[in-house]
This record gives C-alpha cells, sequence and structure tokens, in this order.
DNA sequence: CCTCGGATCAGCT
DNA sequence: GCTGATCCGAGGA
C-alpha cells in the first residue's frame, strides 16, 4: 500500500521541504529511502530500514540546551548533516527544523560488499560517514545525498509495514515511541520494536502485501574475511 | 580542573 | 541478557 504516486516532483532526490517537517513524521518517511555515500560513480548504497526522532524540549536531544559547539548542525538548515562521536563511534542525524533531528539507525545494503549496517556506528563505518561530514547540506547533493530510488530505476511504490517504538539507549523514552522501523526487515538493529516479530514469525495469514520476510537468513550474518572492514577511508 | 554519564558495540553468562 | 571498554563533551566548583 502507501501511495505509489505520490510523485509530485520529477527528481527523486530528498528536497529542502521533506526535511522542513515534524522530525517524527520525516523520521518514519525516511525508511525505505536510498542513502548514498561517495563519488557518483561508485556510491556506497543502503536503504534505510530504522530512525529515530529526537524533538524539542527532549533532555535526550543533544540540541536540548541550546547550540554547543558539538551540536551547531543541528541548528543549521533542514537537510543538514549532524555526525557526532560517542564512544569510540560515529552516528548520523539528518537535521529536520531547528534543534531537531532524526538518528540513522540502520539500512538494508544494497551496494555489493557492503558490511555490517546495523546500528547507528555500523552504518556510519560500513558507509564511510565520518567527522568530517558533519554540517553537509545532504540537499545540495555531494558526499552524501537521499533519493526515493536510485537513478533510472523503476518506483518501488511503498515501503511495507512500518513498526514504531521506545527509542534505544535513552532512559524515560516511554514517553512516546519515537523510533520506526520497517516491520521484519532482517537489518533493523536490536532490540527490536514491538510488532516486528509478529510479522515473520507465527503468523498465519501473515502474507499480506510480499513476503517481506522471504530472506529468511541470519538476522546478523558477519562474512568475517569477506567484506572486509568496508572501512576503507572514502575520499579525502 | 574534576566529575559524570552517554543517541554504542562486542563479548561473555 | 548484562557488563565493560573507552573517552570526550557538558556542566559545576
Amino acid at each position: 500500500m502507501v501511495g505509489r504516486s505520490r510523485t509530485g516532483g520529477s527528481s527523486s532526490r530528498l528536497g529542502r521541504r521533506f526535511f522542513d517537517r515534524p522530525t517524527a513524521r520525516v523520521a518514519r518517511e525516511l525508511l525505505g529511502v536510498l542513502l548514498s555515500v561517495g563519488p557518483a560513480r561508485d556510491p556506497r548504497v543502503v536503504r534505510i530500514v530504522e530512525t529515530e526522532a529526537y524533538v524539542g524540549r527532549d533532555p535526550a536531544n543533544h540540541a536540548f540546551r541550546g547550540p554547543t559547539r558539538r551540536n551547531r548542525s543541528m541548528f543549521g538548515r533542514p537537510g543538514t548533516l549532524y555526525v557526532y562521536r560517542i564512544h569510540q563511534v560515529v552516528c548520523a542525524n539528518l537535521v529536520t527544523r531547528p534543534g531537531e533531528a532524526v538518528l540513522l539507525r540502520a539500512g538494508e545494503p544494497l551496494t555489493p560488499g557492503l558490511v555490517g549496517p546495523s546500528g547507528p556506528g555500523r552504518l556510519c563505518r560500513s558507509l564511510g560517514i565520518a567527522l568530517d561530514d558533519d554540517g553537509t547540506d545532504v540537499v545540495r547533493g555531494g558526499r552524501v545525498s537521499l533519493a526515493r530510488r536510485r537513478p533510472g530505476e523503476r518506483d518501488r511504490g511503498g515501503r511495507g509495514a512500518v513498526v514504531a517504538g521506545p527509542r534505544i539507549g535513552i532512559r524515560r523514552a516511554a514517553d512516546r515511541p519515537l523510533r520506526f522501523a520497517l516491520a521484519g526487515n532482517p537489518w533493523v538493529s536490536r532490540p527490536r520494536p514491538p510488532g516486528w516479530a509478529g510479522i515473520t514469525a507465527a503468523s498465519p495469514r501473515s502474507s499480506r502485501g510480499g513476503g517481506a520476510s522471504s530472506r529468511t537468513r541470519t538476522t546478523r550474518r558477519r562474512p568475517s574475511g569477506g567484506g572486509r572492514s568496508g572501512d576503507r577511508t572514502v575520499g579525502r
């Protein structure tokens, strides 16, 4: 389901307007969107399958206490990339409105060889997103860009069922479900949101709208040795 | 300056 | 399922 013809625009690239909307909604609609990083001739691409919204008046939001040197990107234009470091990894967010953003938590690898895009830190490491990319405007398009589909590719029409739940690693996040994921997608990080299991597991008449679960593979296989680190220092 | 704790992840029980 | 590595940012003294 999902309107396949909402194609008001001609370009598949996400524009400023897409991001300049309520954060939770942007987070939800980013599911299914293609995220590309690197040179146009050889980009690393994933399909976003899990996100989290960080809204205003939320203590867990990095921008909660106003602008600082670290979070200044969060006050940039809608579509600005906010990359921060935690422990030893980096996480990427897309700014919606000033002081609010969407954390990219996981992606389904579309580029051969891409590994471990499950989890915000792994997603960045796999794609090659670094602190250098902080402040990038993905609407203008550069090393990092977002699109509904690949160039010349046909519209897939629909992203499948979406499940929501509390955010990961946030205390008292029980207020409302701001974590979104594609139901049944094997690349969604754990713990899985409520409703996830119901889609793939035991559900007599679950086959509703196409087997999102056709891929009965191990959730997180690690091609140790083959795919390699995927850490290949991307450009510059 | 010092303290606290984290939008994580890997590894072990 | 739980713990610890690891280290920087933010805030208070």
